[in-house]
DNA sequence: CTGTTAGCGCGTTCAT
DNA sequence: ATGAACGCGCTAACAG
C-alpha cells in the first residue's frame, strides 16, 4: 500500500500524530519542517517518512502564531478594466509567489469600498500591502504605516512617512512625449487626461505642458471623467484643429484613436497620437501605438524588495525609486 | 487626546489588553466580537470602548486556529493577457470580498508551477479553492477534494468526484455561431482552436463542427498553438477561401481581424467572423466584433455560491452548472 | 542534537 | 450573562 494512509479521515494530522509515528518529540517535528534548524539527518529522514505516509502539512497559520509573522501581503487594486492593471496584478502577484508570500487581493472600487476591505486586512496580520489602486486615501495608508504594517505605494502621490514608493519617469515621459509630437511636425498640442486621482497621470500632464511652455509651442489640456476607452473614444470631438495629441495612457488612446478615425481623420497624417503604458493592445495592428514602455514587471520586483527591507528594517526613511519609461515608436507618430 | 492611545506600540493589543481596560474577562471580550453570542448590552459597550481605545482588532488568523476555520479561498488562475481572465479574476475576488472571504491569489503558469504553487494551499487551511486556469491537472484536484477542501473549477473539464464546475453553454455556442454565419451567406466555414488546454475551446469546437455537418455545408479545422491576439493575426493567411470563421475566444479573433485586414480582406464583406466571451475589445470600434456574451459576473457569483454550500455540507455529490450564453451581434457578420 | 516547558491569541465548554 | 480552565497547532527558550 502506498500513498498517504488516511487520505480523508475527518480530522487534520497534527504534528504530534507525526511525532509519535516517528518516534519523536513534536520539536523534532517542527526542527524537520524549519530551513536551518539543528537537527540529524536520521531523525529529519524518520519524520519526513511518517509525514509523508500520514499526508501531513505544517499549518502555517498556526506557526505563525507563534512566529509572529504570517507569509500575507495584501494587494489592493482598482480600474481591472485598464489591461495595464491587469498586467500590474499579475507581475505583482508573481515576484510575491515567487519569494514564498501569499498575496491576498483586495478589489477596491472607487469610494468607501476600499476603506471597509483594506481594514479587514489589519485582522490578517498581514506582513505587507501594495498598493496599486488610485482609490486609498492617504489617511489609510498612514494609519498602515503606523500599526507597523510595510506599505508600498506603485505609481501613487502622497509622500507619507515609512511608506515607500516606486513611481515611473513622469517627467521624462511628459517631456519626450511634447519633444517627439514637435519633433513629427505637429504645431497645435494637446494633452488629454482626467484631473481625477491617478498621480502618476497629472504628472505626466504637467511635464508635457512644461515642456510645450519651453518648446514655444501651443498646447492645451483636455480634461475627461476617467482616463478609459469610452472616454476617449468620446472626446475625439473635442479635438478640432489639434494635430498632436499626448493621451495619457494607452487604455484611453485606443478609444481616442478610434473616436479619431470614425469622425474622418487620419493618425497619425491629420494628428499624431503618443500614449502611455504600453499596453498589448499598443501593439496591436489595428492601433500601432506610439507610446511609453513603463516595465511593470520591475516595478513589481522593486515594490517587493522595499516591502522586504522594510520588513526587515521599519525603521529607515521612506524611501522613492523611479523605474525608467521607453519611448516605443510605432505608427501613430 | 482622542485616537488610539497606542498607535505604534511594538506589541500588538490582545484580547487581554481589552478585557483589563474593560475590566472584563478576556471571555467577554470574545463574545463581544463574536455575532449572536450572548453578552450584555452594557458589557459589550465596554468593550468595543476599550477596544477602539487601544486600536484593537480580532486576530482571525487565531480565531481560525479554535474555530477550525479559516476565510481564505485560492483563486488559481492562468493566462491573465487575455482581457477574459481579467474580468473573470475580477467578479471572482469581488464576489468572495462580498461575502467575507479574502481571495489568495495563484498566479499559475503552465507546467508544474501550478502544481507547486496549489500545493502551498493545503498549508493554509483554505476553506475552499476557485480554479480558472487550465493548467492545474485532474490529479491535483482530486487530492484537495479528497483532503476535504471544497473545490469548484470555472470552465473545466475533468468530472472529479466531488468536484462540482461552472461552465457556459458551449454547445448552444457552437451551434449558433454555425448557423449565424450561414444565415449570413458563409458557404466555406472554418473554426479557428487551439487542440490545446482549454476545455470549453475543445467543446465549442466540436457543437460547431457538428452543427455544420448537419446543416451540411463544408467547414474545417484552423489549429493554432495558444488562443491567442498573436496566433489570430498570424494564421490569417491560412484562411485563403473561407468566408466564415469562428473564432474561439474574442482574444484571437481580434488578432485574426486585424490579420484579414492587412492581407486586404474585408470583414465581414469577404469573411463574417465571430468570436466568443464579449471581451470589452470586442465592442470597440476598430473591431466591432459580433461574438457571445459569457456572463463572468454570474459565474463568478455561481462558483462562489457552490464553494459554500460545499462547505456546508461536503458529501452532496458533485454539481455541473451551465450558465447560458448569448450572442451579441455588431459588425462582423 | 534532543525533549520538556511555556506560551502565541483566541474560542469554547462548564460552572456559577 | 459571566468568568475559569482548557485546547487549537505550532515554535522558542531552556535544559540536558
Amino acid at each position: 500500500m502506498s500513498g498517504p494512509e488516511k487520505p480523508s479521515r475527518g480530522r487534520k494530522v497534527t504534528s504530534f500524530d507525526v511525532a509519535r509515528r516517528a518516534g519523536v518529540s513534536r520539536a523534532a517535528v517542527s526542527r524537520a519542517f524549519t530551513p536551518n534548524a539543528s537537527v540529524s539527518p536520521e531523525t529529519r529522514e524518520k519524520v519526513v517518512k511518517a509525514a509523508k505516509e500520514l499526508g501531513y502539512r505544517v499549518n502555517y497559520l498556526a506557526r505563525g502564531l507563534t512566529t509572529r509573522r504570517s507569509d500575507f501581503v495584501g494587494v489592493v487594486a482598482a480600474g481591472m478594466d485598464n489591461p495595464f492593471r491587469a498586467l500590474q496584478i499579475e507581475q505583482i502577484t508573481k515576484s510575491l509567489v515567487r519569494r514564498n508570500f501569499r498575496p491576498i487581493l483586495l478589489p477596491a472600487d472607487q469610494g468607501e469600498s476600499a476603506d471597509h476591505v483594506m481594514d479587514q486586512l489589519l485582522h490578517y496580520n498581514v506582513s505587507g500591502v501594495l498598493v496599486t489602486s488610485d482609490a486609498p486615501p492617504t489617511a489609510l495608508c498612514a494609519e498602515f504605516a503606523a500599526a507597523g504594517v510595510p506599505i508600498v505605494l506603485i505609481n501613487k502621490a502622497d509622500t507619507i512617512p515609512s511608506v515607500d514608493r516606486v513611481v515611473s519617469d513622469t517627467n521624462a515621459a511628459g517631456k519626450l512625449a511634447a519633444a517627439t509630437l514637435v519633433e513629427a511636425g505637429a504645431k497645435q498640442l494637446a494633452v488629454v487626461a482626467a484631473p481625477g486621482p491617478s498621480y502618476t497621470a497629472r504628472c505626466r500632464l504637467q511635464a508635457f505642458m512644461g515642456a510645450c511652455y519651453a518648446l514655444d509651442v501651443e498646447a492645451r489640456v483636455i480634461p475627461v471623467e476617467h482616463n478609459s476607452y469610452r472616454e476617449g473614444l468620446a472626446v475625439a470631438e473635442a479635438l478640432k484643429g489639434v494635430d498632436g495629441v499626448f493621451c495619457i495612457n494607452d487604455y484611453m488612446a485606443c478609444g481616442l484613436i478610434d473616436g479619431l478615425r470614425r469622425l474622418g481623420g487620419k493618425v497619425p497624417d491629420d494628428v499624431r497620437v503618443i500614449g502611455h503604458d504600453d499596453i498589448p493592445q499598443a501593439s496591436w495592428a489595428a492601433y500601432e501605438l506610439t507610446t511609453f514602455r513603463q516595465p511593470c514587471d520591475v516595478q513589481a520586483e522593486q515594490a517587493v524588495s522595499l516591502l522586504i527591507s522594510r520588513m526587515d528594517d521599519p525603521t529607515t526613511a521612506e524611501r522613492f525609486e523611479v523605474t525608467p519609461v521607453s519611448l516605443v515608436r510605432r505608427a501613430t507618430v
